[in-house]
Parts: C-alpha cells; structure tokens; sequence
DNA sequence: CGGGGCGTTGACTGAGATCAATTATGGTGG
DNA sequence: CCACCATAATTGATCTCAGTCAACGCCCCG
C-alpha cells in the first residue's frame, strides 16, 4: 500500500500520519459522490456554508479572498490530495472562496459522514488536524514571503514549494511539474502585478534556473532555486524517511531535512 | 461561569465553542506550572521540539520568523487565553519562533495531559481544533492585508482586529485598550518598515481616527477606522450573542455580524 | 545625569505598480 | 486548414509608495 497507490490522498494522509489500512478504507468509502469544475469556476464561495467536505482529486484549485477595491489575494494552491474545506467541518461560514485553476475533479464527503468518522476513529480526525496545522504553517511561510522577500525570492520559493508538494503526491516527473498558472495567478498570490511577475520570471530564466513554457516548469537548478528563495521545507512538516519516485539525486528530499 | 470568570482562557474558549463546567475545571487543574518571560524574550524557539503546551494568562506574545538576511516577519499576535502553540502537540518541530511582546505569564500544560484530555473529552479537542482553524483564518487574513493593503489600511485593519480580540477576552476598556507594540513591531507584522509606520499613524491621527500614546491606543471613530481597514470581522469567527462588558455603542460587536 | 531605546523628521533611492500598446497562443467555427 | 477571437505574455515609459540612511529629540531608568 501507500506510495504506489492512486489515490493522492492516501498518499498524503500517509506522508503526514501512518494510518492503517481499515482507517484508509473508511475514508475512501465516505466519497458520496464525485463533481467536475471548468477553470475560474468558483468551488466554494466566501460566506457559504457548506454541507460537505471537497476532496480534491484531480486538477490545482487556489484559496482567495477580494479586497473592498477588488484586489485579489491567493492565500494557497491545493492540490489532489487536500481536503482544501476541512474548515467548514469545524467553522460554519466560509471566510474566503475556492476557485478552479485547471478543470478539476472533487469527491464530495458529507459534513455528517465525516464527523461520524472522526468520532469513531480518532487516529482520523487526529490526521485531519495535523493536516489543517500544515495548512497554517503554510500560510505563515507565504505571509514571511509576501510581507519580506523580493519578487525574485518569493516566486523562487513558490516554485520550491509546489515541486515539493506536488511530489508528495506522486505527481512531479523528476524536477519537471506542471505549471498551470497564469502570471496574473502568480502576480495574486505573491502581492506582486502581473506585469512585474513577468519581468522576475525573465531573471530567473536568464539566471538559468528554470525553463518554463507551456504550461510546464522544469527546474534546472535544485539548490540553486533554493538558495534564491530561501527554502527550507521544514514548514511543511512531511516525514523525511521517503524516497520518491522519479526522483534523481533527491533533490527536493535534501530540502527537508 | 463564563463572561465574568477572571481566567482569559475560559472566557475564549467559551466565545468558541461552549464547554461545559466539568471540561473548564478539567483544562484550568491541566496547568502544571506558571512561567514569567521579560519583554522580548523568546518562549519557544524556531526548531524547537516542545514537551508541554503554553497558556498564555498575562501579557502580549506575537510568532515570527527571521528571514535568511535578518528580516523579520511577525505572523501573529496572541492575547491571555491563547493557548499559542498548541500546534506543538501534532507538530513535532516549531517552524517560527513566539517571543514576548511585554513580560507575561504563561501557564505549563504538558503534551502528555493534553493528549489524555483530548482522548477522554473529545469536545475540547474540538475547541482546540477550531481554535486552530481560526488562528489559520487570521494568518488569511493577514496575508491579505499585506499582499493586497495599503499600508493606512493594514495598521488600521491591525488595530480593528486587536480591540475585538482583546474585548473577547475582557481586555478592552470601551474603545481604549493597551498598545504595548513598538513601531518596529507594527511594521515587522505588516511588511513595512518603523518609518513608514511612524508616518502613517500620523496619517491615522490626523484623520482623527485614533489617539496612540503611552502604550495605550484610543480608538475615536470605530466605524471610521473599520472603513479605513476595510475590517470584516467575520473571518474571527465569534459567536454573535454576546455583550461585552465595557462596550458603549456596541461598536466592536457591529463588525462580528 | 548619561545612556539606550524608541519616536520623529528630512532627503534620497528604488522596487515594484500602473498605464498602454504590442505580440504570441490556444481554442473555435467555417 | 485557416481566419478570428479571447486570453495570456511581453515590452516600454512613467510614477509612486515605501524603504533606506542619517540625524535628532524625547523619555525612562539606573
């Protein structure tokens, strides 16, 4: 089981807290059923109260909010995997939005079947808060980025961070990911303009640390990237004892540690 | 019980997510043993594994992170009553470090009680987790603020936020509550620099918003500075039904709804 | 009464925003 | 297969908010 298995969220549940197999089987069976969304279609909407639980399972999804003037903040890509509305379990009403980047593919949990869940088995809903706190610290690490690094930094780091967390998944092909997001998308998460996320790109071409096209990031440079964005994976909390697939040189591995 | 109860813990906790007497008694006899920390001292240390939960009861902490070039970026403050890193329980390893902001007092609740606290009574492992989510909602809300805001409506947003969390916890005196951040420390927590922050609560007194001295701050025109910091508290998720002790106007109250 | 931290002010600089075209690119209908 | 459209990427010119540097004043505290 675990690292081959298709479902990305065993991958995931598994990477963060070793569950047993019935626990696994349990939270499989509790998809109701499965819905489909078109990019920009909006998921789940500021001040919604939900009935269900989103588990994603295929595509990128993003957390937003609007300001007053209608600026946008991304606060966090997700990915297959995430339970990306575990909050609504515990908070009533949504605070910020979900939106489609790519098309994607969502299993619905019920409110009622997940809360079931995590009374009967606690090793469950201790996974789920593990999870949520990972959340957390990835929002704290965003907040460092946007509120103390450089463009160039920040959209370093980003791309570090998604390499790693889409690997957890089984979805990086060696130091090559997709990369569905517009420079607007990128310019919203970062606190940066579109215009300027375009230029910071160039430097990090002309710097030869990416290629990036067609909707495909291929990093050239591991350590390099890092050391221009500063990361240190320790914030997303994963277990280091792993060795990915595709992974030559274990790149994204050394970040962990 | 509750509003009037002198411990800031079970007042927040009780704002939350209501408990009954037994739970509160059981959560105030966790406290193994109270600790003083002086202004700006570190509580807990980036990289550090902790044995016991914190319980803050006097004083004002924040979280933070340094970057790679001594930048520092604080992602949270936190009030009496906030048990500010319980994340420490599921997270082995602290990714940010928490620091005192004034001396304060914190109470000592070892992991291993809280453990068994949280397995017997599962209703305060709720609490604990949506007091988890919440402080998530907050850290969105920042990255908001600084990715999106200008820098009069991030520190006016700030002081939104602090005199409704302080008025949750009996804190607030009407419209006036303690101020004990230096500008530094506003712009470390913004993503702005001291002057910038000295400036613009120029800006903040000359629109006749506020009165900021002495470590105390004055807030003169509520909805003004709500407007000033486009504030919406719902993303604090408070329980609506409540009337704060010293609060003429129920003016913080009309920002919850 | 003499530091040291904090707040305040002024002058200058610069990273990144904004505005405005222009050029790909990918999808669509004919 | 191609014209056409919308979306996204790119480029240039200009502007501005906020950072940096540096000095100075205030006030608390030993």
């Amino acid at each position: 089981m675990s690292s081959t298995n298709k479902n990305p969220l065993i991958r995931k549940l598994d990477h963060l807290f070793p569950l047993g197999g019935d626990e696994l089987q349990i939270l499989e069976s509790a998809c109701s059923r499965v819905v489909q969304f078109r990019a920009d279609q909006d998921i789940v909407c500021d001040g919604d109260r939900p009935k269900a639980c989103n588990l994603l399972l295929e595509g990128f999804v993003c957390r937003y909010k609007l300001t007053a003037e209608g600026k946008r903040q991304i606060m966090s890509f997700q990915f297959p995997g995430d339970i990306f509305d575990a909050q609504s379990l515990i908070l009533e009403e949504m605070d910020h939005s979900i939106s489609a980047i790519t098309p994607c593919k969502v299993a619905l949990i019920p409110h009622e079947t997940m809360l079931e869940i995590t009374e009967t088995y606690p090793r469950i809903a201790r996974a789920l808060w593990k999870d949520t706190l990972v959340d957390a610290a990835v929002f704290r690490e965003w907040m460092t980025s946007i509120g103390r690094r450089s463009s160039y930094q920040r959209i370093a780091h980003l791309m570090c961070e998604v390499l790693v967390r889409l690997d957890v998944v089984g979805l990086a092909h060696g130091h090559t990911i997709e990369w569905p997001f517009t420079q607007t998308e990128i310019g919203d998460a970062l606190g940066l303009s579109n215009v300027h996320v375009n230029r910071t790109l160039q430097q990090l071409r002309k710097a030869g640390l990416i290629t990036l096209a067609n909707s495909s990031l291929a990093i050239h440079h591991w350590d390099g990237l890092k050391d221009a964005g500063q990361f240190d994976g320790r914030y997303l909390h994963l277990r280091p004892a792993r060795s990915p697939a595709g992974m030559e040189g274990g790149a994204p591995q050394q970040m962990q540690a």
